[in-house]
RNA sequence: GGUGGGAUGGCAGAGCGGUCGAUUGCAUCGGACUUGAAAUCCGAAGGGGGUUCGCCUCCCUCCUGGGUUCGAAUCCCAGUCCCACCGCCA
């Protein structure tokens, strides 16, 4: 959420934002809101201070054994007028936080204009993208000939979007899980976490899902719950509505969960095996730290989820999202994209966002500093990485002639000493 | 699902109609003492809003929302959540 002081002294800089984000929302009208709610409070404050004075001194008199019928009367009728301002303030506070929370996180300074993905800002590559001397495979046909993905069960099971990994397939998830969470927490200082996969609706409101991006999460409608579409959610609003020390931060979470994705609107596309699925498992990686600290932790934040890609010797790229592409909580975005030779493209396979106090301030997690000021944190998370994508890196990128799936050193170890898949 | 108990400042925990925004302890901060620290002593300090150059003052806030009352942390109603026990169950 915006600090509506901010919005009230810099309308011009969150209309920008407004627009650079390709988001639609009425400042002005937000605004007007918070001025006429601003003059209800004033109005309600004056005649409460004037109940209050009132009041002591009806006692004053009933004490000392006075009449102090009149002034009750006037008192009464005080309240009367009370009730009916803080009711219109109600009203109209609920619209107002309703137009705030549909106002999208200011874009970074540094962050580029731009409309969509061809507009991002290449930062650095890493490797190189591996040359074949026969024609690469895609994910699919290898891991169906190797028995080790099944899509079509699944989509018997469950439907499109949904997959079934077998024997070894299950495992390698299983195995890069284990890799990539212990690392992060050995060498990078994480606690590890396991978080629910249910959430209530405020904690979506307060990473920013809700109220946007409700047709993309799936509902448990008859308890109030969404399925989480990433542990961001829950991991972040671990420490929703509390009041850290400062000696408490940063907090550095490392969580496994499963994420659950409609993905309402994206059909047709790149949908290839396991590039988008309903359901997947991701490692995800969150930070709560001291609003000075945010830049720096951002950059060491993806360094962090870059080394899971240089362990597993894969090729990828860093780019910084352009304004247009960037999500709607957060200030500035790294995506790491992970080269697929079999597909022939790079995937999406972590996405490292800094979301100033935007987060913070819509699931209240705040710090007392030094000098006992209370400030609201600054959040990041990236993933750390996601499964599906990284496996298919994985199969395409170590395929060999044969079918086979070579399994790259770093990895041997979780897989009880694995050489090779098929 | 059933029954009972509870929700108060960072934490613990009093207060149960009238200077209560709230006693107290721990933690925190400042000071004294000390070579330094601990201990001890003295002092400060909840959060939000409005207004203001800033402060003071002012308003709200004792789970949330209604109600009773001249006046509610305190009384009434509804809801939410937490805990315990029972039942069911991975």
């Amino acid at each position: 959420m915006i600090d509506p002081r901010f919005l009230r002294d810099n309308p011009e800089a969150v209309e920008r934002a407004v627009r650079l984000k390709r988001e639609s929302a009425d400042v002005e009208r937000i605004l007007a809101l918070d001025q006429r709610r601003r003059e209800l409070v004033a109005g309600a404050d004056e005649r409460k201070a004037r109940r209050k004075t009132e009041s002591r001194r009806i006692a004053g008199i009933r004490k000392a054994g006075g009449d102090a019928a009149e002034a009750m009367e006037a008192v009464r009728q005080l309240g009367e007028e009370i009730r009916r301002l803080d009711a219109e303030r109600a009203a109209l506070e609920a619209e107002l936080e309703q137009e705030l929370l549909r106002l999208p996180n200011l874009p970074a300074d540094d962050v580029p204009e731009g409309e969509g993905a061809a507009d991002n800002r290449e930062e650095r590559r890493h490797g190189e993208a591996r040359r074949f001397d026969f024609a690469p495979r895609n994910h699919q046909e290898l891991g169906e000939a190797l028995g080790i993905l099944d899509l079509k069960a699944a989509a018997r099971t469950s439907g499109s979007g949904f997959f079934f990994l077998l024997g070894a397939g299950a495992r390698l998830e299983r195995a890069l899980i284990d890799f990539m969470i212990d690392l992060h927490v050995r060498e990078h200082g994480y606690l590890e976490v396991q978080s629910p996969f249910l959430v209530r609706p405020d904690s979506c409101t307060g990473t920013g899902q809700l109220p946007k991006l409700a047709d993309d999460m799936y509902r448990i409608d008859r308890d109030d719950l969404y399925l989480i579409p990433t542990a961001e959610v829950s991991l972040t609003n671990l420490y929703r509505e509390r009041l850290l020390a400062a000696a408490d931060l940063p907090v550095k979470l490392v969580g496994q969960s499963h994420c659950f994705r409609r993905e309402a609107g994206s059909h047709g596309k790149e949908t290839t095996g396991l590039q988008r699925v309903h359901q997947f498992q991701k490692v995800e990686l969150v930070q709560l730290v001291r609003p000075e600290a945010s830049a720096a932790a951002l950059e060491s934040l993806t360094r962090d989820a870059e080394a899971v890609l240089q362990r597993l010797e894969l090729h990828y790229r860093v780019v910084t999202l352009c304004a247009g592409d960037l999500g709607f909580a957060s200030a500035k975005t790294y995506d790491l994209e992970v080269w697929a030779p079999g597909l022939g493209r790079y995937l999406e396979v972590s996405s490292c966002s800094n979301f100033l106090d935007f987060q913070a301030r819509r699931a209240g997690i705040r710090f007392r500093g030094e000098d006992r000021a209370v400030r609201f944190v600054h959040t990041l998370n990236g993933s750390g990485l996601a499964l599906p994508r990284l496996m298919i890196a994985l199969l395409e990128t170590f395929q060999c002639a044969d079918g086979t799936i070579d399994v790259p050193r770093a990895l041997r170890p979780c897989l009880g000493g694995m050489e090779r898949i098929g």
